[in-house]
DNA sequence: TTGTAAGCGTTATCAC
DNA sequence: GTGATAACGCTTACAA
């Protein structure tokens, strides 16, 4: 009784040394000489779902093992047209301020299969060349945290690379994007702290070219306008802790004044400013003002600062990104644009003075009219 | 006078319509089609350094430009067994404690004309299947922040692709290496605390499987036997601020008093620390106890705690680990590994206690035995 | 189920 | 300088 199973054609350890001597890669050839079968029965074995015996496919995954053969992945995607990376292109600032966003979409996009090429984008200009390469890379898909205009986006189209843009307003741009509302969350702050009596407000803002800081800037001051409250003077900051600092400062002097509230772009900037008002000014805060940063980064609720702030649902974002961009990949063709829009979380901290947790005022202008005119 | 430049065989908008209808990419053999010469030609425009002439260059980069043709990278890597990617494997924690140096290396790998795959990692256990895909790419190579086992060193050294490690001591493992030299900074608080006086010492260290924590907390334990003070309990943590203030409380608990100075593993904990000493146990920091952090995070030199910590020249790592990886990949061949080791630099802060800023105390055991001896 | 053979889109070699 | 032509390592009809 002889083995069913012809021996290998060429011995493993054979085969390896030839390999070596030749200063080459194992391909699916060198697999296929050592388990007696074509290369084909080889591609076949690491295709799942495909047709092959059981014997071959445990012959092939015995010579594979032996070879420690890893199929190349630039010769499958040249002829798949696939080759599951997906790029991220995200700002320098966003990622030194909000890690966690990138973080969270890395891992939803390795959860569906997909790597993430990362592009750090230090100046607007970069993203030429960041869009060369990812045209290059021939990626499957981008996810986008950063601006883009609208001939980019024109371009994401023209080569059908799937685009998600994820937390960047790309205003009246007909593209699908993941974002958190800026906007209403700002108009929400006034309206927690009208509620609670004040009339008086100061902004420090983050870089005007950020689009993020500009929806938030845009939100304070039309609610503000809205309700018929002070002109709130803006000062520009720079979403670092230094900027918060300065801004009060500068911010008080030419208000000749303590403000009720100072609102802040983001939460480096309003630690700042609490800072300064406790330990240079010795303003108390927040019995004689109030301060608000913008997304309860790691620290904000700590108990030297225990920030009122407002939480974007990063986590429900990355996945909605994700899913948003497989399905685009999915289809493969023409697909309405989608926007995915969520709300952030007021978070009441210690550092500004509230009313009760229900906002006495509603959060859109309609219904805050009709509430007035009652 | 005819023009001596023959007229193109195809117009660029007749080739671009057929690309579409047939829905494929452009390749270099459409950009010869319209430009009138062969597709080895269009390739040798795309290669720099190349032997082209002026006019046929002219000719083929404007059918390219109007056929916004790209290389295709995976076909060209297929060739050139070159893929100018470089895998950066990180662990979700250093992604989210640490943003600064996965910013500085991807900055740093751009630079060189190198884009970053980004891995991240959330369990040990995920390394193998990055590392399956790690090789599925053919990478040019690879920083790793993370820990290896010995068998993943070998693989990259039989696979040939070049590996360098980033901030992780890997003992006796003979392997490309940037790091910080975590020990010595460890060594040095306890000298710089001793030198004004502090005697009984707490430690509120990392988790127990990270290396880094490892390293620090290795450096504290060892100064402090070798200069006979009392027994220093340890308290476990997560590298977060939660921890730092449990295990302040702990510490105390068993200590049956208030140590001199609490020495961690990193700032969110040292931070931890002082806010549950002020606000929990109303000890004066630094005048009844000094607390000290490592890494000088973003918030760390912040007014309210303006924390005395270390700092790493993560900048300088990032550059040394760019330049060795790409020397690397240059050499092709076998190179003598090479560990790079910077120091940490001490910032002071206002949350210890320190004698005059030249410690007393020499940083390495042999001169500090010879210093006791005199 | 399996093997043969034709691509995928480049670069590299080598005549001309 | 330029154009054939042969790789590169894989997937995928198609035939057996």
């Amino acid at each position: 009784m002889r083995p069913t199973t012809p021996q290998p054609a060429v011995s493993a350890a054979q085969q390896k040394a030839i390999i070596l001597l030749e200063g080459r890669r194992v391909t699916s050839y060198d697999v296929a000489l050592v388990a007696g079968v074509s290369q084909s029965a080889v591609s076949r074995c690491f295709k799942p779902g495909a047709s092959v015996s059981k014997s071959t496919y445990a012959r092939v995954m015995k010579a594979a093992q032996a070879l420690e053969y890893i199929p190349n992945a630039a010769a499958r995607s040249l002829i798949t047209r696939r080759t599951n990376i997906v790029a991220i292109i995200v700002s320098h600032s966003s990622m030194l301020y909000n890690p966690a966003a990138l973080s969270e979409l890395s891992q939803q996009l390795n959860r569906r299969g997909k790597r993430a090429l990362l592009f750090t984008m230090q100046h607007e200009g970069e993203i030429e060349s960041i869009l060369t390469d990812v045209w290059q890379f021939q990626v499957d898909g981008v996810v986008a945290a950063s601006t883009l205009s609208a001939a980019h986006v024109e371009e994401f189209r023209r080569r059908q690379v799937p685009l998600v843009v994820f937390n960047r307003h790309l205003r009246d741009l007909d593209v699908n994007s993941v974002l958190c509302d800026q906007q209403e969350a700002a108009r929400l702050v006034v309206n927690r702290l009208v509620a609670a009596g004040h009339r008086q407000f100061a902004i420090i803002g983050g870089p005007g070219q950020n689009s993020i800081a500009r929806e938030r800037l845009r939100g304070f001051l039309g609610r503000i306008h809205e309700l018929d409250l002070p002109e709130a003077p803006v000062f520009h900051g720079a979403f670092d802790y230094a900027s918060g600092v300065a801004g009060l400062h500068e911010l008080i002097a030419r208000l000749g004044a303590v403000p009720d509230a100072v609102m802040c772009g983001n939460d480096a900037m309003a630690m700042g400013c609490v800072d300064a008002a406790r330990q240079h000014l010795h303003i108390d805060v927040p019995s004689d003002m109030s301060v608000v940063g913008f997304d309860a980064v790691e620290g904000s609720n700590w108990l030297s600062y225990e920030l009122t702030t407002l939480r974007q649902p990063l986590h429900k974002m990355a996945v909605a990104a994700a899913d948003l961009l497989c399905n685009l990949m999915e289809a493969d063709g023409e697909v309405q644009a989608e926007k995915r829009l969520f709300s952030a979380q007021f978070v009441e901290g210690e550092t500004a003075r509230l009313a009760a947790s229900t906002p006495v005022l509603a959060p859109n202008p309609a219904s805050a009219q009709a509430a007035f005119a009652a």
